[in-house]
DNA sequence: CATGAATGAGTTTTCATTCAT
DNA sequence: GATGAATGAAAACTCATTCAT
């Protein structure tokens, strides 16, 4: 048992704290005061959870990752034996992607933090790098299971998720109503959708 | 004339400095003292050209999108004449562009870092949003010239800047190399050309 | 018996590590945390046993001082019997002294730091002072039982004390290795010896 | 020219500052506000002009070892005409370094700070070895003019080194007065020069 | 007796900015 | 124009001590 209730609870406090704090500064103008604060506890009990303000960093960059992982990976659960043909699957699954990730402005904004911290930080880079991969890995099973020309999935699914995070950080750039970035990215998901159909699918 | 040849040129060495900072350490841990001894001068100079450290950054992003937004349109203006037809010419702008901006490491990671940076400081924001308005206008007008349904023009032309921003993103984190993502960028290339020239092209 | 046999246990424990601790890094800046740790017990208890860190480092002082003059007392009653003259009884203390004390690197370490910390905190520096009387006390006895012209036996006693703690030093901060410390160590002995004998002795 | 008046100034002010602080409390319990207070400057200069805590040691250290070999080399300077034997010469020696060197309290307190520090910190060890062997060099030198016997002479001065250490600790531990101490050292010091030019002076 | 969560004062260090020279 | 000394606020981190459980 290395972490009791009381530690599970204060972890998590101080995870949805820096989610807060990150709306609102960057990672690197954000104190472990500010943390401790938002939090509601002493700034020392940050350092007695965490060994360092990068340990809270990494932690917290693994948590959302995790978070957004286990969303995904419920909804596909309670969702999978409905699909009737490629086409809803894929459909939905984009659908998803689109509502509850791509469009999440806090989520995109955080991200693009997560992005900018990644350049400079190797240790953050790996991070990303490892979810970025397993996401286009995820997709490519995904499209793989409805694929009878396989050569190309590799380079759809980056693509996909290159699109995806593009019109995230276009959306949040160009403060554009999400009426306006849905229409957007209806209009790639339709297109990709038949070209996907019509050529690829087996 | 405000501005003495000698006070071009060290505003110039101050934003080369800063760019080479920039591929170092992110601004916020980028000293005045850092850029001053990037750029060979005293560091107190600083605040006799820019006012503050942030009138250095808001100054450095208008001289990077104008750099590379002249390069562009010296680009253009010497291709013009060469092109035969649209398909021509679509395809030797998604070429520069993916050679000459997509594809810089350099410029990637710097750009990441102004997205960051515009998350957080409205003034930042504002000039991004102005730089990437223009791009996707620039793109608009490219393809409205040769176009018989302009309905969908908007969408495409923020569909391929959003893309090819994601692309960049991707290949930074990923560490691809620039073999594997020409190959990624080529494969989408050619889809939207072949799209575009089928439904599209007056 | 206010001291059951856990808590005897346990502050044996607490002395023990407070000895490992010091070879490592000086006192101000081992922390509680470290003492406890190094005695394969919980940090809360140190305040339980003791009042206060330097509560701690008084005892320790203690400790040590009583443990040595218990080894010399120990090895004087083991010894006593034995010696058939003057010159014997004090060479066999001379190299007791030597070889269980002052070439001792890791007591001299802990004395070195016991005498910095004399220096600026008048209790330790009471402990001290009162170990290093009874010091010179003890070799004043020995020296006076065989002497027949005492009036330098006092000076004598304090030299042979000094001359000891300053050996001990030297081979610390020049890292001679034991050999030729004892060398430098042996010429003073011989010295010392034959000029008590010739004009000291009764 | 590395270092401008101002800066001898400030450097030289914040070396006596330290000396005043290192009287009142260890090293590791000075604060840079209390030597910058000490000196009558800002805390911020004193990492304007030093690049660490550390590093103002490690450069207090060469200062103070310094300042006491020139004040040792202009007395040889100004005295080694004047001596008509050996005798004279070395007692005039051992007045001189017993009067300012192991008498000054100040100064004893202070090496016992820096002997403490060089237990633990490699760097500092390394230089007060520096300073001890040149110490006894010293002495060799002195002894070696006016010698028969050379065989001796390492150990006689490493002997005299420590013998001088262990006075001054034992008088700052003892709190002896003046008279007591110069006393005990007197005693040693006529039996070594009786001893020094029996057997040894040429 | 034992644990470990909690507090808050204190430490070193960094740095944008100012300004006298 | 140019230099670099000076300021002071703020940062991350440490730790002795307390105390509820």
């Amino acid at each position: 048992m290395t972490h009791s209730k009381i530690q599970e609870t204060r972890r998590r406090q101080i995870m949805d704290a820096l989610t807060r704090c990150l709306l609102k500064k960057p990672f690197n103008q954000t104190s472990i005061k500010d943390i401790a604060a938002a939090a509601g506890i002493n700034h020392g009990m940050l350092h007695y959870y965490y060994k360092s303000k990068e340990d809270i960093l990494l932690n917290y960059i693994e948590f959302v990752i995790d978070h957004y992982k286990t969303i995904f990976e419920e909804w596909m659960a309670s969702k999978t034996p409905d699909f009737q043909n490629p086409e809803d699957m894929l459909r939905a699954c984009l659908d998803f992607a689109y509502h509850r990730i791509t469009s999440d402005r806090d989520l995109s904004k955080i991200f693009i933090e997560f992005q900018e911290l990644a350049i400079y930080n190797p240790k953050i880079k790996k991070k990303l790098r490892k979810a970025y991969s397993e996401w286009i890995e995820t997709v490519q099973i995904l499209l793989t299971e409805n694929c009878k020309e396989e050569a190309s999935v590799p380079h759809i699914s980056a693509g996909l998720v290159a699109f995806s995070e593009g019109i995230s950080l276009i959306s949040i750039i160009l403060d554009k109503n999400d009426v306006e970035i849905e229409g957007l990215f209806k209009v790639f998901q339709e297109q990709f959708i038949q070209y996907f159909m019509k050529n690829i699918t087996r």
